[in-house]
DNA sequence: ATGGTCGGGCTCCGA
């Protein structure tokens, strides 16, 4: 059972490059983040004719998300709960294939200080609050997504460079930490201890030509979830297409149970 | 080196 993450940045731009991704890499399972449309624009016959069932959270413009799967999705969970008057649509959660998973577009939160780190912090701790409630369940669970933290400096190109940048504030690590410490497995740390394994390449500054890039997509497994884990890994090809979304996929394979 | 490049949707915002 693979499962996929990738922020397309813009799911109608990115189009060509999804059917072609989901054809290649042929994930049984893809969260997609920064859809940037609205439910009805999301392109559903190309990727359905691929063979997959969709769930989409959509917003105009700005953010969405959605869970591909070739297995029926059930019980779909739109928007992080704890907040009703939260209108941003950056979350979306399904059973699918014996798995509880959930695309995640965790707030950027620059510039900080500011409303808008504030508002990253506060998302950070109703994730935190929502995953206490998922590891209770004891379901195998993924929670992937772009989330916009630079775990360490391992996961940074350069940290000066990045000093000021909410992706790399104590605060947002320290957040970060506070999920991973319930229990959750960090897969592509996991699998890949030592390596620089970027996710994300700025478009300016020819920054994917010289890997100078960012660990900021991520996997996190429940218990019992991890007790299946294969390999995990960074599919950088998709970057280095023509027209290409700053992302690029990370996966992870899971044994049969 | 505080710029640079995208995408969306309209003259600038978010990333």
């Amino acid at each position: 059972m693979k499962v996929a993450t990738w922020n397309v940045n813009s799911v109608r731009a990115r189009a060509p490059h999804l059917v072609r991704w989901l054809k290649e890499a042929a994930p049984d399972i893809a969260l997609l983040q920064e859809l940037k449309c609205v439910d009805a624009d999301f392109p559903a016959m190309e990727v359905e004719t691929l063979g997959y069932n969709i769930a989409v959270h959509g917003q105009k413009t700005y953010n969405g998300v959605a869970i591909l799967s070739k297995r029926p999705i059930e019980d779909v969970l739109r928007g992080l709960p704890g907040d009703e008057t939260d209108e941003q649509s950056r979350y979306i959660e399904a059973t699918t294939g014996g798995l509880r998973v959930a695309s995640i577009y965790l707030p950027n939160g620059n510039p900080q200080p500011g409303p808008k780190f504030e508002y990253k912090l506060g998302w950070m701790g109703r994730l935190a609050r929502h995953a206490t409630s998922l590891l209770a369940e004891e379901m195998p669970t993924v929670l992937g997504g772009d989330y916009n933290v630079c775990p360490t400096s391992d996961d940074v190109w350069d940290e000066k460079a990045m000093a000021g940048d909410a992706l790399v504030q104590p605060q947002s690590r320290a957040a970060w930490r506070t999920i991973l410490n319930q229990g959750w497995t960090d897969a592509l740390r996991l699998r890949h201890p030592q390596a620089r394994l970027y996710t994300y390449w700025d478009y300016f500054r020819d920054r994917f030509t010289h890997d100078h890039g960012l660990r900021i997509d991520h996997l996190l497994l429940s218990p019992q979830a991890a007790d299946r884990l294969d390999e995990a890994g960074v599919d950088r090809t998709p970057r280095g297409w023509e027209k290409p979304s700053d992302h690029t996929p990370a996966y992870v394979v899971l044994r049969e149970p």
